[in-house]
RNA sequence: GGGCGAAUAGCUCAGCUGGCAGAGCGCCUGGUUCACAUCUAGGAGGUCACAGGUUCAAGUCCUGUUUCGCCCA
């Protein structure tokens, strides 16, 4: 009902003139649901199309960059739709467990409270809070886009399906040996006091020191000198490193320093990873907080001293300077090394430090016992179906980017010390010291048998969900008939900076646990950046409500500015001129609309089965003879189109086929189309010839119309709906039926080059007015001089002409009379154009117009001639391109000579 | 250190497998009587970053250089 009574205004003369899309919008996708167009149930029979949904973090809302992102799966979900596959886009949120996490602690700290102060689970209570606060806000944000998913199919990481689907991961990764826990150096977050990923961790160059610190003998004289960016881990060393190679070292290896500060023991080994030409070519070893360090502590067996904690604070082991913040101790100890008199130099250096993705605090290395999964024998086979080409990367250059880090991927530390996330399946037996690794909860230990166990605190690293995400929506470890039909997906739709974090995870997951690639493509789009070009981002209050602009402007238009002038795989500026253009294109589009509408109150589409060729079945053995040019033109026109804007999109530019829509829709369907039909439909008097001739240009534009909300119905579903309810003749929803076909019956090339000359006729008649400044609303007459087709088509056509040039007479003429003295010409192709003055022209100006037109004609021709009289060009070139090249030449000669005479006649 | 991307009109950007340089916005000139002033008819504006090369032909392919941005180490 409230579609309907949204509706009815249109197709009566009081249509607002303006696009007003808040009025439909809501009611559009209302009437969506209720005919619940966007669930799939598996039909076998038909080929599936199916599409995941990056799932967005529940962290807050959405931003504008997932509005490009679900803009481009909805329009490849539509389009597919309507081409008829069995068509799912499965729709959820990520639980996104350090950052929402982050987000809430963040949100506690305002009322003055930590986690700790409220205890693990009254925290979860909180998150789940904030989870439904957001989660239901983004969905809510999808819909308001108009994103075509199947909401019967939601599914968070979280919920009791994708949970399921982690511990069995997990047990299944586990009895294969592929995760395994360990002591290792691992980066750690002081304020999120959790262990992270090395994709988590961002690397930003700073301005830092390097300090030559010296290192007394134990037995003698002399001291060996050390370059470190970070003194205050030496209170944490166990050995001095020189390169074996290094002959200035040649006779220390072996010898005993002694520790300064500390006063500890230790030996100069000789290792490889000291690099001869940095700093003194002796570095200091610090197992417990540098991963080099620590690969060298276990060659040579050394033990590993941590001095810094998980607070970011010194241990005890690092003696009078425990409890010290590391950077206080940092200058603690340089003051410490100055006094002493060991400190030799301190030089400017930067180094890139690393920095928590979520909270931007430098990362510190720490050896730490953590959860992994074992990386090489899972990455071989991702790697291979990259390689093989069953996973297509879109635009292809990101396939290398893809291998290059799965080639060189190291072990993957999957625990996390959060609250918020999936709780790690593992339950460590307190009297036996068993290790029970389980998909379901234990009662007891499986060992001894007492119930003295007790689960692992961690969770699990958030991606370790999302990575699951392609099968456990569609209802993995069970065998569900979605999971046999629909997957492998057909494409995954995201921006390039979660290719490792997310793309590259599923697909070594779904290729472990289901044996087969989880997408068979992956198209990747870029980041959508403010005016300045700068990510636009929540927390640098750069970030952009997409809500703002579909209150402001309509969904349709936000959709359009997104996907134009936007090629795949690049950054776009998002900036308001482009929302205008774009919602001046949804205005048009309403407006031709209403034009047709307007002009149909007496039109009954089941009276002309057979006006069209192939339309309704029918035989429609060439152009109907009741079509005339334009209706051949359009026919034609828009037969094309369908044809290249599916070519764009099975090609991924969905930029350029929403170019090509609004390009056509505009500069030919608006501008020429309507505009030459116009004096068909104003005609209500005349015979049946005119009535014939109205009815079919009714005709014609109802079902060009159609056409057109459909190619664009994929980039603009609200307003093509809306125009689809309210057009005579249509039935059900336009997202339902069928995508344009190019069908070869439709193809007029004639029709097209005819109508080119008219079009060319016409500018250059306007151009003769424009010259001589003469009002739209005078009409003048004209005299064209033209022979052979040309002189047809113009003959046939003459209304046409008259009606768009502004003509109250056109006359064709074979050759000139010669008393066109008093006139101003202008040549399109082979005819030549007169437009009589009153009076005298201004002879002067016009010798200087057509002298400038010779010449550049002249120009023109002698460009011409030197390819084709290149023997090489004719030989050589495509047999198309040279006869292309004659066509011009005599093109151009006919045009010269023309323009000569003329200037002859005026001299 | 390695890799990738960008460089095209005043601005923001398209330009697919080489074949007459495009759009939007901005600027200039004219126009409100009936689809649309969120409009319409015209116009000006480009050494396609630079240097070589391949080719009959290069914005497009190859090599190198410069500037900016990003990723990895």
């Amino acid at each position: 009902m409230g579609l309907v009574s949204c509706l009815e205004a249109i197709g009566k003369s009081d249509i607002p003139s303006v696009y007003n899309p808040h009025k439909l919008e809501r009611n559009i996708y209302q009437f969506w649901l209720q005919g619940n167009y966007f669930h799939a149930e598996v039909e076998k029979d038909k080929t599936p199309f199916c599409i995941v949904i990056p799932p967005p973090n529940v962290t807050g809302s959405l931003h504008i960059g997932h509005a490009l992102d679900n803009s481009l799966q909805d329009i490849l979900i539509r389009w597919r739709r309507m081409q008829g596959y069995n068509t799912l886009w499965v729709p959820g949120t990520d639980h996104a467990g350090i950052a929402t996490q982050v987000k809430v602690e963040a949100d506690l700290a305002k009322e003055g409270l930590s986690r700790y102060d409220l205890g693990r689970e009254r925290f979860l209570e909180r998150v789940w809070a904030w989870k439904r606060k957001y989660g239901g806000q983004i969905i809510s944000q999808l819909q308001r886009l108009g994103a075509s998913c199947d909401w019967q199919r939601e599914r968070f990481t979280m919920d009791e399906g994708c949970s399921r689907a982690v511990r069995e991961v997990f047990v299944r990764l586990y009895e294969k040996g592929l995760i395994y826990q360990g002591e290792y150096i691992i980066n750690w977050c002081p304020r999120c006091k959790t262990s992270l990923s090395d994709l988590e961790v961002e690397h930003k160059d700073e301005r830092g020191a390097l300090y030559y610190i010296r290192y007394p003998f134990k037995d003698g004289e002399g001291a060996i000198t050390v370059a470190t960016t970070r003194p205050e881990t030496m209170l944490g060393d166990v050995a001095i490193a020189v390169n074996p190679h290094d002959e200035r070292y040649a006779g220390y290896v072996g010898r005993t320093v002694i520790l300064p500060i500390i006063g500890r023991e230790i030996p100069i080994i000789a290792d490889e990873y000291a690099d001869p030409q940095f700093g003194t070519g002796a570095v200091k070893v610090t197992p417990a907080h540098d991963p080099n360090d620590f690969e060298m502590g276990m060659r040579h067996k050394l033990p590993s001293i941590t001095v810094i904690g998980e607070d970011g604070t010194m241990t005890a082991a690092a003696q009078k300077y425990a409890g010290l913040d590391r950077y206080k101790c940092r200058e603690a100890v340089v003051a410490e090394l100055k006094e002493k008199g060991l400190l030799v130099k301190v030089e400017d250096h930067d180094h890139a430090v690393g920095h928590c993705q979520r909270c931007h605090t430098a990362v510190e290395p720490l050896l730490s016992k953590q959860w992994f999964v074992r990386m090489k024998p899972l990455a071989e086979p991702a790697i291979r179906a990259v390689e093989e080409g069953r996973i297509r990367f879109i635009p292809e250059r990101f396939t290398k980017i893809y291998l290059n880090w799965m080639e060189n991927v190291h072990d993957w530390c999957i625990s996390r010390q959060l609250w918020w996330g999936h709780r790690i399946p593992v339950w460590y037996c307190r009297d036996c010291g068993e290790v029970i690794v389980s998909r379901v909860d234990p009662e007891s230990c499986t060992r001894c048998a007492g119930s003295n166990i007790e689960q692992d605190p961690d969770v699990l690293d958030t991606w370790f969900s999302s990575a699951l995400w392609p099968f456990s929506t569609l209802g993995w470890p069970d065998d569900t008939p979605e999971l046999r039909h629909f997957y492998p997906t057909s494409v995954l739709v995201t921006a390039y900076d979660i290719i490792f974090f997310w793309v590259a995870r599923m697909i070594f997951m779904g290729l472990e646990f289901m044996k087969e690639v989880p997408f068979r493509e992956v198209f990747i789009h870029g980041l959508v950046r403010n005016p300045e070009g700068r990510k636009m981002s929540k927390s640098l209050g750069t970030g952009v409500d997409p809500l703002d602009f579909i209150d402001q402007y309509g969904a349709d238009t936000l959709r359009f500015t997104l996907v134009t002038g936007n090629t795949p795989g690049n950054d776009m500026r998002f900036r308001d001129e482009r929302v205008e253009a774009s919602r001046n294109f949804a205005n048009k589009i309403w407006n031709a609309s209403r034009f047709v509408m307007m002009n149909l109150h007496d039109f009954d589409p089941r009276d002309f089965a057979a006006v069209i060729p192939g339309d309704d079945g029918s035989s429609g053995n060439g152009p109907n003879s009741d079509l005339q040019l334009p209706d051949r033109w359009i026919l034609s026109r828009v037969n094309g189109v369908a044809r290249e804007v599916t070519r764009f999109l099975e090609k991924y530019e969905i930029g350029e086929a929403a170019r090509l829509l609004y390009d056509f829709i505009w500069g030919e369907f608006c501008d020429w189309y309507v505009e030459l039909v116009k004096p068909r439909l104003y005609s209500s008097e005349g015979g049946e010839e005119e009535k014939r001739s109205r009815r079919v240009a009714q005709y014609v534009l109802w079902y060009s119309l159609q056409q057109i909300l459909k190619l664009l119905h994929p980039f603009m579903p609200f307003i093509t709906e809306g125009i689809w309810q309210a057009l005579p003749g249509t039935e059900g929803s336009i997202m339902v039926k069928p995508w344009p076909r190019y069908d070869e019956r439709l193809n007029d090339g004639d029709a097209e080059a005819r109508m080119g000359l008219i079009m060319e006729v016409v500018r250059s008649t306007r151009n003769l007015r424009a010259e001589l400044n003469i009002t739209p609303q005078s009409k003048i007459r004209a005299v064209m001089i033209a022979h052979g087709e040309s002189r047809e088509v113009l003959e046939a056509n003459s209304g046409y002409v008259s009606h768009l040039a502004g003509l109250s007479e056109l006359v064709l003429a074979e050759e000139r009379s010669g008393h066109h003295g008093k006139a101003i010409s202008a040549i399109a192709k082979d005819v030549e154009i007169f437009v009589p003055v009153e009076g005298l022209i201004d002879v002067e100006r016009e010798v200087e117009r057509l002298r400038s037109d010779l010449s550049a004609a002249q120009e023109a021709r002698a460009a011409s001639e030197m390819k084709l009289r290149n023997p090489n060009f004719v030989t050589r070139a495509n047999p198309d391109v040279v006869e292309r090249e004659r066509v011009r030449l005599a093109e151009y000669s006919e045009r010269i000579e023309r323009l000569e005479k003329r200037l002859r006649e005026l001299s």
